[in-house]
DNA sequence: TTCCTTGGTTGATTTAAATCAAAATCGTCG
DNA sequence: CGACGATTTTGATTTAAATCAACCAAGGAA
């Protein structure tokens, strides 16, 4: 247990992303004292299942996860994917019990964050305070554009505006917006996006077809950016 | 701005929904500093724009509104509907700024929660810090429900879960569960549940037909709720 | 009253994506 | 290595819901 804590928020890769700017020394070592390690977790490892019941959020460190919630009649939908910097669980903190479930879609690793400690914590430092609501505030405008996705798009706008996104938060994270590698499957990416299977597998194609992307298995390579994000309807429509 | 501040959170109607249980005396008064009435507003006037710099919260008293996000090449998505003892605006502090706008679907009456104000009373009072907490992840919760609707439900599932949802709410709020008024018009149905304004016309005939409900304009009575909790499919399919 | 406008319904037709079906590819494990 | 299962692709067919097109009813304004 005591290894387990050996957090080091100082100096890790993505604490720009999960802790707020601006804390002092003394403040990131509150912030270390609180985060534990948690175990690495291997492709299809559940973080969290539903039902169980709420410790405290997760932040990852390394890898990437889907979250799905499950429905009464066994079929089940996405609801995110969780790449390194991002936090997980805040769906559970009302009813005390996580409504989805966390999987690892390759090998992963998570700090713990129990929210007993987090919450006490952000009483005494106001930044870290309004941190987790903006924490919380930014899921909710992500599940809102998911949302108008789910809601108002083709297939394809869907699928453009997906690899849009999934460019962008790799770029964040210091890697290619070009270039990157697909950690869920072809059935998750369908799940997700309110598609089936073929028509996911379709759609790669015809967007190679028209030289948007070019697409090897799970190796994905955007060589018209514009082309994309035109299909996805994300730019400005008043320019002409 | 004085008589604006007239806020009686200790015997409003709907606090036991937007303030947390077991508050003292002392603290409700806290509570009721920090609320300021805002202006009644009228059908389809803006509680705010997107775009409008984030000031607060706002907990509705009566009335309802529809939250919309507006996509760059100008079409919405309503992402929720908000009813007496709810909370809206949760979108726009990460940003300081609206995402979407808030729009009165009758006459309506809200008390603005400045969260600054709402913030260090919180910092001050653990159990409405929770409840903040509580509220934000609430409001995920119900997100992933819609989203599962959108991703995976069929248009008369959608429209059977969508009345199932109205009418527990309005049974919550001690309405009777079975017979509603939709502040809602046919268009906001749609557009909410990712359908056209045909396709909810004619479903809402169709389920009349079966026998499952009565719609007389925007009436609506649920005459056979066990059909259409099957309809929606939200009962569990293991009883067989 | 009559003219509009807005909201809602109904019917015919089209179509995007699902479904059904099969083959191809990949990964991994004995 | 070969074989089995899982994942992905490709093709043919179906279908649920969108689109297109009238039409109707209820208010408001003139």
């Amino acid at each position: 247990m005591s290894a387990d804590r050996q957090i080091r928020c100082g100096n890790c890769a993505v604490a720009k992303l999960c802790l707020p700017t601006g804390l002092s020394d003394s403040e990131i070592g509150k912030m270390e004292e609180v985060a534990e390690q948690k175990r690495q977790l291997n492709t299809k490892e559940y973080l969290y299942k539903a039902g169980d019941s709420f410790s405290g959020l997760y932040a990852v460190r390394s890898g990437s996860f889907k979250s799905v919630v499950v429905a009464a009649n066994g079929d089940s939908q996405i609801t995110s994917f969780t790449f390194p910097g991002e936090i997980l669980g805040l769906d559970a903190y009302k009813g005390k019990s996580h409504t989805s479930y966390a999987e690892a879609l390759e090998t992963s690793s998570v700090c713990a964050l129990p929210f007993d400690q987090l919450e006490s914590l952000a009483q005494r430092i106001p930044a870290l305070q309004r941190h987790v609501y903006s924490i919380f505030s930014e899921e909710i405008q992500q599940e809102n554009e998911i949302l108008l996705l789910l809601g108002k798009r083709s297939a394809e706008m869907r699928m453009a505006a997906f690899l849009i996104n999934l460019s962008s938060r790799y770029s964040q994270r210091g890697y290619s917006a070009s270039q990157f590698h697909l950690s869920m499957s072809r059935g998750d990416i369908a799940n997700y996006l309110g598609l089936t299977v073929e028509t996911v597998s379709r759609l790669l194609n015809r967007l190679q077809k028209t030289g948007a992307i070019s697409v090897t298995q799970r190796q994905v390579e955007i060589t018209n950016m514009l082309a994309l994000s035109e299909l996805a309807g994300t730019h400005c429509a008043i320019h002409d």
